[in-house]
DNA sequence: TATGAATGAGGCTTCATTCAT
DNA sequence: AATGAATGAAGCCTCATTCAT
């Protein structure tokens, strides 16, 4: 009976060592240049096995684009209780901070999904994400409608909010990426500069004049 | 003689085709489908002659940088007379029109220069381009500076402004390319949604309270 | 004692549950489609399992071959008891209905054994076979020799008669799978089809001159 | 030019001579065994050659099938000349002969198209084998309404007189492979028995009431 | 110089069989 | 004995690059 148990838990183990593997190669090497042989190489098994816990390259990408998505969503669930605690800005600073956090990811993840999306691969596994996103999509819309009511943003449509902080987050995802940019920015003060741009979204339609009336 | 002269010219008009060609196909499909025999095909010449013109597809790419960065350092050139003749912001202008006003192709050279970082290749045509850009960094710090100067604008280093205005900039237009925003917006709502990105970059930085001041 | 009984019986029942599970999946399948993992899924036991039975794939197909011919085997010579007993068709029948009453299984039989002696896979096993035909050829041409002694058929090898007639059930057969075929004909068409293609049949080598003498 | 001429000849030679390879090896080794790489030594070219004459393996396949099929094409527009002129077997013996004069190369088709048919493969180019078999069907549909029309056959739709012989046909060159009937008649015996299973197919649905008042 | 047929390394996927538990 | 995860050979296909004409 625990042997059983050892071996499911085995093996589950051995498919998070082959997500982790295919992430590490992912952001090491880019989005092109990552082989099933090199994951399998790097999980020290056998091309084959791959094919025991994915059915295909494509469908480990897209897992582990949903780890990432259910992880935001985890956050994003958090920060829904500070703002029903009253720190109404709260799930936006998560999911900034969420992307910014680890651009490098974010990138990637962004990527593997537009490639995807380009080539039509595995639509209905995709379909699990956009689930993932759409739950996202409306806690942030809640909060936004509630800011707006409250007449502290300005009357548009929620999700011009939050796709505008989608925006401002893919950018400066870019942004580190960017050879040009990155040349005028030092390490140490790219930080100061996420700061900077985290505060402009976390701003974004927060009417002066209305804000000010309180 | 003539004759001499005449195949000179066309031997260039064909490598202006090729690069034509390789350009407009990437932007139809993207940095990864494109094959030599589909620029081949486009420029109706065979594939060995695009070995006649280039060492490689690399090297057609490398080139399309270039010359893309040329372009800009041409016109930053022009701008910098008009600078000295008193308009001081024309740098900066320049610079976004540059990359904002046809954001695809600002994109897809993005990530061809990061593909080419990351495998090394043509390293010393490329350091060509960091020399333009640090031009092109001056110009614009000094803009913003002035800005800082006279208190319109926060005390943060001032390329924190350009960078920030670049990032929303590019994250509107991977959010006008990615089908999940998309499909959130339609087609008529889109222009406004862009009208209030575009409204939160005029704002970026701008203090509320030291302008009213003014 | 008797649990080693019932292990052995199991064991025996399991080996019968491969071999129903295979050529259920066969005939839905086709033959080249079916894998070991699908009949060990069918029979709900591990793939390693079917190996305690079977040395590999190929000899279940041999076994489902060999039980085939052996059925075949046992019905003629039940009917060779009847043959003695005067009813002297009844080996013809018996041998018709074999194959005539489940075409589709007859004719995923021939593939089988097409493809083992493609491949002279257990060449000693399909030795046996021969002999079980040799058997019902005898029997059989004593039938239609009867036929042509009493005038009622044309004076040619007897066997033309039952392998002509073969001939038509395996066209019919393979009529009922073609997809072409079957495009023309609408469902309720066919078993008029089927009655014409079965008159043709039952006429073969029937003169109608001399039939029409009696 | 006359170079160009020649090369372009070479080429549809070696479209040519890859044909012949697969379908010399598809005739020795069966439709399973043949691969790609057989194909590309056979005709003594690297594999990726073959890639320039066909998209797929299976566009090989088709190839030879519509090949076979425009010739019997040919075949039977000849034969339809020869009842125009009063032989009204013509087209059905045509037919039968196309089939059964090389039986193993009719199977082999047979089963490749079954093959395609049942994985969908390349359903565009099979359109073609449709159309040239919808030809080769309003052909022989034409031959048998006249016998309808001229009393000389039974009224039955006249697609059923196709069928049949289809079937016949079919089940001819199944017989010809069948190991069992083979074992049964010699090599010179078997023209014989063919012999007579055309004649079959020649009197498909010839009355005899009817044909003797004529 | 221009061509485009030929190449073959390299990528993804399948599946019969093995073997440690 | 039963299991099923692991294996890896083998198959199909793509495409940048070469080379003979």
């Amino acid at each position: 009976m625990d042997k059983a148990k050892l071996k499911i838990q085995q093996f589950k183990q051995r498919e998070q060592a082959i997500l982790d593997a295919a992430l590490e190669l992912l952001l090491e090497q880019g989005e092109d240049k990552v082989t099933v042989e090199q994951i399998a190489d790097k999980v020290d098994i056998g091309k084959g096995t791959i094919y025991k816990h994915f059915t295909s390259k494509t469908e480990i990408y897209v897992r582990l684009l949903s780890d990432y998505e259910n992880d935001l969503k985890a956050k994003l669930d958090d920060a829904v209780k500070l703002a029903e605690a009253g720190d109404y800005n709260a799930p936006a600073r998560v999911y900034f901070s969420h992307s910014v956090e680890d651009p490098i990811k974010a990138r990637l993840f962004q990527r593997l999904e537009e490639k995807m999306i380009a080539n039509d691969e595995e639509p209905e596994k995709r379909a699990n994400l956009e689930h993932a996103r759409r739950d996202a999509f409306d806690t942030l819309n809640a909060c936004y409608a509630k800011g707006i009511e409250v007449g502290r943003l300005k009357d548009v449509p929620p999700y011009f909010y939050y796709l505008s902080y989608w925006a401002l987050t893919q950018g400066a995802v870019e942004l580190y990426y960017n050879p040009y940019c990155r040349s005028l920015v030092s390490e140490e003060q790219f930080p100061d500069l996420l700061k900077f741009i985290k505060d402009i979204g976390t701003h974004i339609g927060v009417d002066p004049a209305l804000s000010r009336t309180k």
